[in-house]
RNA sequence: GGAGGGGUGUCCGAGUGGUUAAAGGAGACGGACUGUAAAUCCGUUCGCUUAGCGUACGCUGGUUCGAAUCCAGCCCCCUCCA
């Protein structure tokens, strides 16, 4: 027995998406009949989506795949202005420039969970600055300002939080929630959006423009939320020591990626097997499971699966091979991450603690002398004892490389490369 | 505009003239144990050409043998008053 009449809600629910909803019901039954047009914005603040921003992409690649329509909202207007939910201090305004850059870095990611096109069920992407750079202001406040209440506004968490610690709000952050609950209404009369879904601290944004639709006269719009991501251990998900987990394969490898997942805890493993594959829930209720050393097999699915479907199934089972071989063989696999340096120098001799810089394996020399000096570094799976060694072309092995380690997880290997770079 | 409080390392937070590169905690990283897990224990956690040197407690000057600590001016934040 479903809890729900549509396969929307009820997928979603079973695999653990659903934080809040305006109106269960309604939107049940207006999903039941294919009749869900959804967005989620998303914010230009940085040049990749991460992790978290996955949850509400999986949310809509489920809505297409019930038969329903996705919108991608590009938040080139919205971050000009800066989003305060969550934040405790204002973060420095970022460029017009920076923003387009951004957006443009961010667009290609949504290909891989959504498909595009013309068609009743095909997602499409489109930007709120196109409406909300042109509005005037006497306009803005005589159309959308009046029906806002401050004394609603103040009450809301995402002001609330910041009087209450002393941290200040300018008023281009507190009119935030003003252009995200116009940017609905805009949509529901362009496009017929009638659902807007979003992470738990969105809540308050989203509410607002369901309200707003009202006020203004649009049709009835829903609002859905996911579950703050943490691990069992409650720690907040996506941040490493390389900093967020980036989607962007440039700043955030296939390799990583998959190692991220490789090292999930085991309370974690079947949540995310719901949350970040798509495999079907038999499959993933056989791998949930497994108990004690077998979960490592579950975790490799998970490794591969969001793999594959963030950057393909060639990357996905390419690391998963390079692990198989670096950690389960203890070979150098060749499809290690790689870092390219002048030939020239190599033969002249690099400095070990330079290299490991140059490596990304260490941020700086003094980090990388403290990693020499506790024993963690390996050159070649030697260890290393001497910080001021010198590295050269005698070090590369067979197959010209040099594999230089930092710990038991992290591995490069070095290659030398002629001519200018 | 007036009165009071405050600005310390990635973050939180002690420190009110001298073993202070700065207690404690969080986070992170390395090690041990394991299963490339969690928990636990140990170590590390500003930079550099590291027995040393250089920077650093909002900014700029000053007092002092010596300042995060005292003084002056400035900037910013909070609370109350106008």
């Amino acid at each position: 027995m479903s809890a729900y009449k549509s396969d929307f809600l009820n997928v979603l629910s079973e695999r653990g998406f659903i934080h809040q909803c305006s109106d269960f019901d309604g939107l049940d039954a207006l999903a039941a009949k294919g009749g869900v047009i959804a967005y989620v914005g998303y914010d230009c603040t940085a040049r990749s989506l991460h992790i978290g921003n996955y949850l509400t992409m999986m949310m809509l690649h489920w809505l297409q795949a019930t038969g329903n329509k996705p919108i991608t909202l590009m938040g080139g207007g919205t971050t000009m202005v800066g989003d305060p939910s969550g934040k405790d201090e204002t973060r420095a305004m970022r460029t017009i420039e920076e923003i387009e850059a951004n957006k443009s870095s961010i667009k290609g990611v949504f290909q891989k969970v959504l498909t595009f096109g013309d068609k009743p069920t095909d997602a499409f992407m489109t930007d709120n600055a196109e409406w909300l750079l042109k509005l005037g202001y006497i306009e803005m406040l005589r159309e959308v300002g009046r029906h806002f209440s401050v004394n609603r506004m103040l009450t809301m968490d995402s002001v609330r939080l910041r009087l209450e610690r002393e941290q200040e709000m300018s008023f281009i952050e507190f009119n935030y929630m003003v252009c995200q609950s116009y940017d609905y209404v805009e949509l529901a009369r362009r496009h017929g959006c009638n659902l807007q879904m979003g992470g738990s601290d969105q809540w308050g944004n989203i509410v607002n423009g369901v309200d707003l639709g009202r006020r203004m006269g649009t049709h009835q719009l829903y609002a859905l939320t996911t579950p703050l991501l943490t691990t069992a251990s409650g720690a907040k998900m996506g941040k490493t020591a390389q900093g967020a987990v980036w989607l962007n394969a440039d700043m955030f490898s296939p390799w990583d990626f998959w190692q991220y997942w490789r090292n999930t805890e085991d309370a974690d493993v079947g949540r995310f097997l719901k949350l970040f594959t798509t495999l079907p829930m038999d499959e993933i209720a056989k791998l949930e499971a497994l108990q004690g050393a077998e979960i490592n097999e579950a975790k490799k699915v998970l490794a591969t699966e969001a793999t594959a479907l963030l950057h393909g199934r060639t990357e996905a089972e390419k690391a998963q091979e390079t692990a198989r071989l670096t950690f389960e063989q203890g070979v150098a696999a060749d499809t290690l991450p790689t870092v390219e340096v002048a030939s020239a120098d190599l033969q002249a001799g690099i400095g070990l603690l330079g290299l490991l810089v140059t490596a990304g394996l260490a941020a700086s020399n003094s980090e990388a002398r403290r990693h020499v000096q506790s024993g963690a570094v390996r050159v070649n799976d030697e260890a290393a004892t001497d910080d001021r060694q010198m590295i050269d072309a005698s070090r590369l092995s067979a197959d010209g490389a040099i594999k230089l380690s930092v710990g038991k997880k992290k591995h490069v290997l070095v290659r030398p490369v002629n001519g200018e770079w």
